[in-house]
DNA sequence: CTTGTCACTATGATTATCATAGTTACTATC
DNA sequence: GATAGTAACTATGATAATCATAGTGACAAG
């Protein structure tokens, strides 16, 4: 395609966002950083993007300021991804499309009863399920508050980075 | 490029929504019928986007169920694109965007002092700024609770649809 | 000195997107 | 009644993004 019309160019914040967000591998790159998946190799796996797709978007979210590079070994130097507090606060979104898409994407019975992913408030122990407010004690929920955990169907579905994330544990 | 990766086959929700909303397109289509821009021509126009990009993008919406199209007129036939109540219910996903750009995509005074758009709890008359509780009474602010405002900035580059949507106020 | 690990880069095929122009089905004006 | 709008699209060709696959560089371990 021609080089896409850059969008970035308006005073609409839903259009400067959409020039970051909306690209499935932005999305999908972020939301393991969120799950914890930092390294290279992992998110590739996990996210079924290639290596050429992840190495570019990276660069973006770096150059953005969404995304901080860190090394976490010396001999030969190897680089994680962390979120920065502007990528930190892309929760939000992610929060909401998860919302959207437990309430609408799936079929009656497809994750086993309940959500395909579960989210617990920490403060006080309460399902929110998709709430953005808490139903058990009121509290605003952001990142931080809320405890994930996958569903089962979900949990076997994902990468499994037990090896490298916890190495002593083996 | 091949033809992109299905990334719906997932249980992972966020995945699930990224395979619709991680496309700017869609985005920016999804954002200017919740602004009341309804017709083709004015969409294509105020997003930007080529013709064959929102007419395909408009059918892949119908398809999913976020869109539904109902003619305005006989004689020639001519339509208007609705959001359903699957895609009233993205209203969470483009208010946390929406959010994050205000927070974090405006270099200083860019819009004058105030966000790009204002939004103003109905029930109470309060600027809920960037927050999804409204910070007067307490609520939480969902598609309909707010009114929002563009800034005076954003106001000048919105596509005059004044003749089209109220013709009896010429 | 061969194998393995991890973070990438290189290559070629394929397809989505862009800009521009054209089509269809009418109404309104000259 | 021929021409000029209007609105919702479709057609065409150029260009660039994405995919699958393979390869590179720097080092560690056996």
């Amino acid at each position: 395609m021609p080089k896409r019309a850059d969008l970035s160019a308006t005073y609409c914040p839903v259009g400067r966002s959409a020039e970051l967000l909306g690209d499935r591998a932005v999305l999908l790159i972020v939301r393991d950083l969120f799950f914890g998946n930092r390294r290279f190799e992992f998110i590739a796996a996990n996210t079924g993007l290639g290596p050429q797709l992840v190495s570019a978007r990276l660069k973006l979210l770096e150059s953005e300021g969404v995304v901080e590079r860190r090394p976490y070994q010396e001999r030969p130097v190897r680089y994680e991804y962390w979120l920065t507090d502007k990528g930190k606060d892309l929760f939000d979104v992610l929060y909401a499309m998860r919302g959207w898409a437990e309430r609408w994407a799936y079929r009656d019975g497809e994750t086993g009863g309940g959500p395909a992913m579960r989210y617990i408030h920490r403060a006080c122990g309460t399902d929110v399920g998709t709430a953005v407010v808490c139903p058990g004690c009121g509290a605003s929920l952001g990142y931080g508050d809320l405890k994930g955990e996958a569903s089962p169907a979900l949990k076997a579905e994902q990468v499994r980075r037990d090896r490298l994330q916890s190495p002593s544990r083996g």
